[in-house]
DNA sequence: GTCTATAAACAGATAGAC
DNA sequence: GTCTATCTGTTTATAGAC
């Protein structure tokens, strides 16, 4: 479980900052006490001031983590499509790489576990910022929504950073987000009891299909009705 | 300000109960003490136990009025497209009932202040559900879901309640409320100081874009890629 | 019904032993 | 670095005056 190769006040640093993101995530900053984070973490309250200053700065070095992880997860991935971009792209490849990114999308942000708190301690940074979410939106989102642009100009045509692409961007990231954040309405409405490998394919399938729609009918062949 | 048909002690219930929503809303539950609430509902303290039993029950009276709130917005619409739909609507009144229901959510949840309350407040509930959320549940999100998924059936021919027209409605929704969630996030990208009627009409252009391109995708004539 | 005073529990921060 | 004890302020709930 902990790694030898960290020292054991780095083990404790992170140890707290795992805590702290999972019970933020799921009870809120403010519904979340320091003796529950220190117990969780195994550590004493006293850590909390010592390795971070305080609850507030435990939950900037949460957000930090959050950075680490997404980059560790999408950075790879945006950093091949930044060479293959350059390298210039066809169309067609352009939408298989819009694909492969809507996939791990869904395959994370859905499906599994860790992206909840993730993803829910981001929601409430983005209701009540603080200073942990310029962090995240310039470590993250900015990157990944540019990225994004980029390749549905490739695959389009349309300028990367003209206003339509960016919030066509947006719609297609916001309704896999919300599968996770409607998570419950959505598992009761579906009779899902949860989301496993075959609903995650029912997803996949549906967010797949719009967004194959919505590049055919920018395109001219084929407009949809008006 | 205050309904004179009200009596003062439900002018007190009703101060406290939209003072708590807006709290509740912004800055969470437990990040709102009673105190707080009181205050802005210019009340005393002890009324929260004496008219809602605590701040528990203030929570519940703040999901009903949730619930009531939307389903004076939402009800209308709904209620005339049951009588429309039970009448037989063609395929392209449908698409075009589809459209104006859109233009109205965007309308709502996008642009007006209000709904920036009751939107964090539902998904604070989405994120760690109390009883408040059955009522809110069972009370707008299936009716509409359900109407939605109707009169998708009318536009497109897939039965309503088959899996891929609920899934597909919930990205159509998805996408909308995403805005909303996301607004702090959208703004900055897109270099906006806030969402007035031009922002608005961008995001419903967009959107109804989506709408159709789905529409027409999932038909026969025209079928995007695979 | 409204409001105040108070109680009992809990919060985060910190000083100091080890 | 780790942990405990304690300080100070705040929380919700409630008893009782008006």
């Amino acid at each position: 479980m902990a790694d030898p190769h960290l020292s054991p006040a780095d083990q404790t640093r992170m140890a707290l900052v795992i805590a702290a993101l999972r019970l933020f995530g799921s009870k809120g900053f403010d519904g979340t006490s320091t003796r529950e984070i220190a117990a969780a973490a195994g550590a004493n309250v006293g850590s909390i001031s010592y390795h971070f200053g305080g609850k507030d700065g435990l939950r900037m070095a949460a957000a930090d983590h959050i950075v680490a992880t997404l980059q560790g997860i999408a950075g790879p991935a945006l950093g091949n499509l930044e060479a293959a971009i350059d390298a210039g792209l066809d169309a067609e490849a352009a939408r298989r790489q819009l694909h492969v990114l809507l996939d791990r999308m869904v395959g994370f942000i859905v499906a599994r576990p860790e992206a909840g708190e993730i993803v829910q301690f981001v929601l409430r940074e983005l209701n009540q910022p603080t200073p942990a979410l310029d962090r995240i939106y310039e470590g993250v989102f900015v990157p990944v929504h540019r990225q994004i642009c980029k390749l549905w100009e490739a695959a389009h045509g349309e300028p990367a950073e003209s206003v339509r692409p960016r919030l066509t961007v947006f719609t297609l990231i916001g309704q896999v987000v919300y599968f996770r954040i409607g998570r419950q309405a959505g598992l009761r409405r579906m009779g899902w009891s949860g989301i496993g490998p075959d609903e995650a394919a029912s997803i996949i399938d549906v967010t797949r299909f719009n967004l194959d729609a919505i590049l055919e009918g920018r395109k001219d062949g084929c407009s949809p009705g008006r």
